[in-house]
DNA sequence: CGCATTTACCCAATCGTTTGGGTTGCGTGA
DNA sequence: TCACGCAACCCAAACGATTGGGTAAATGCG
């Protein structure tokens, strides 16, 4: 349980090997095979009285020197739009654990969504020779994955796919679904979506889920009530404000895409003298830890993303194995609170119920 | 600008040396001494030989063998309670700016706030042999940072400070007074504060800076009007359920230390039928971005996170570089918004000020 | 008992950089 | 002319771990 006590310097292979009086590739065969005790390297009393040596004076190997032998720097490297974004900061809490439980390390950096930046904190990573790289930030049309794979850099995608490559992802298409049922049931008839930003498949597959389930039910949603949009509050209330500037037609209904914009809504919304879940619903999406907890708790379609990222790991593990990986859509599920609990408004149903 | 183009392998110096007939040794200087072409290393015809060569070939160097040899890694672990809070994600986008600047990488881990967890990580990094670490979570009293500094390993605080150890954080104790004086000034005499964790220096400074000031003020202000709570919605909540429990002295306003907490506790204060910033004001601390666009915008203490984080590379490079150097304690601002802009409702305020 | 096999090791090269110390060959001042 | 200095290199030894290939002794088998 100790670790080295005022040790200087880290002990190595040899300080090791030399108390033994064995050779230190004795000592790394055993330190290595774990649990084979035999491979021909040493007697099991040899090897305890390794580990135990090993154990007591805090040993713990060089990854440089190792990585500089092996060629694996048991290392990932990260890259998300920011991680202040709570959604990123989640997943990569997930790929962190999963990552540290099959003892590797995790690089993260911000690419602020910004394709240049995104490259080059991609070479940095790479020169830091990371084993593989998870990407929570790919754009669609993104020239980068096709690049990274041309080079046969080990790498997936995480949070937003591409059409062809390993990811894993939110089942977002269905996330969409889930609202339009949600908001068909309880009477809503005109609605608009706040929907994000047009270059993350988040954004295009959980709006496109939407409008496809919203036409399946028999209902109405023209180009007009798709509002593209920043991805955090201010973006909402922005795309807001277009919404209910418009002369006559406001929706009893709103579903942005991400939690974040769904609180800008809702403060928009209230800016004009309007009641969430009164006058008109709000639906969010992530299900974030403060959904629930708004003074207004917003109803929001929950997405695993701590799972999401856990799984993004095993993915990258095994492309760097060498298998053959399918992409990965995690099950979303749907938490109505009182931002749309109330079926729609009786006017707005009858107006257009006729 | 080119990178490697289909390079299978990395290229080394060798690969360099070999192509242009000199020596791996000679390239490395050439590389090496940034500018200073001289240094009896190479002529300046093969200096420029050498650099146009690493370009063309997408050269960069192992960092493992680099850091076998020199002793240094060029990383720095950074430690933080969740990189889900928005807090200490910030913070986190500092220090990976300024890192990078310096050519630094660095590895983040979640402590979860969890001591031994913290220790755990810290070996974990320690054992990838970075140069130095930032800790964002060290709880009061913590022999964690004892051991450290026991251990001759550079380190630097951040969020939170430890007397008698480098750090960089907000002046906390001036945030809380900044509190005091605005709600003193806009009338309130009644006042609650949700302190946020005991063992964390952000929540005990703010509401010790609070108190002291509300005290010269000539305030009144009893350890029951200060609830100990969690740092995220749900713990402001269940404080503010707290206060708003207790019979008869309902305060007319409250100072929360996190702009979560503060938002949990609008949540509570709306349940009970009241409204944030008629009946009750509520203060926030950070001023994060959701903080203006809420629904009722938020109130709240702006500390410059970002700069919190750049500034903690700042000072860990010194403290590897072998000088002494003082604690940071960066200047906040308060933001005074809708859920503390009007006065303090009359009757609260005769019934005290009698 | 003789031979083959296994056990328990040791040896040495290697990964890519860095760096303290040569070694040339040329120019220059005395 | 000669010693000296300097420019422009080269040499080789590390750094610490890994790993393919030994080798001597012990054991197994018929």
């Amino acid at each position: 349980m100790r670790t080295e006590g005022t040790g200087r310097q880290p002990i190595t292979l040899k300080d090791l090997a030399a108390e033994l009086g064995i050779h230190p590739s004795t000592v790394s065969r055993v330190l290595h095979s774990t649990s084979e005790i035999a491979r021909g390297a040493a007697s099991s009393a040899t090897a305890e009285r390794v580990r135990k040596l090993a154990r007591e004076r805090g040993y713990s190997p060089d990854p440089g020197a190792a990585s500089l032998r092996t060629r694996r720097t048991k290392a990932f490297g990260v890259i998300v739009p920011r991680l202040s974004d709570l959604v990123l900061a989640t997943m990569y809490e997930g790929v962190e654990e999963a990552a540290a439980e099959a003892r590797y390390s995790t690089f993260v950096m911000n690419s602020h969504d910004n394709p240049e930046e995104q490259r080059r904190k991609a070479e940095i990573m790479l020169a830091r020779r990371v084993d593989g790289l998870i990407l929570g930030d790919i754009h669609a049309g993104s020239e980068l994955v096709q690049e990274l794979s041309a080079r046969h850099i080990p790498f997936v995608l995480m949070n937003r796919r591409y059409p062809g490559f390993p990811s894993s992802t939110c089942d977002d298409n269905l996330g969409g679904k889930l609202v339009a049922d949600h908001l068909w049931d309880t009477g809503h008839r005109s609605v608009a979506v706040i929907a994000g930003e047009p270059y993350a498949s988040t954004a295009v597959d959980r709006t496109a889920g939407f409008r496809q389930r919203w036409h399946e039910l028999g209902g109405q949603i023209s180009d007009a009530d798709v509002v593209w949009s920043r991805f955090d509050t201010e973006g909402g209330r922005e795309a807001a404000e277009t919404l209910l500037a418009r002369r006559g037609s406001t929706p009893t209904a709103v579903f942005a895409v991400n939690d974040f914009a769904a609180i800008g809504a809702m403060g928009a919304i209230r800016s004009h003298g309007l009641t969430v879940g009164r006058d008109i619903a709000v639906v969010g999406f992530n299900d974030t830890s403060l959904a629930a907890q708004l003074p207004i708790p917003l109803s929001s379609v929950r997405s695993p993303m701590l799972e999401i990222g856990r799984r993004a790991v095993e993915l990258l593990r095994r492309v760097i194995a060498g298998e053959q990986v399918e992409p990965l859509r995690l099950t979303p599920e749907l938490f109505v609170r009182e931002s749309s609990a109330a079926t729609a408004p009786a006017a707005a149903r009858n107006a257009l119920a006729g």
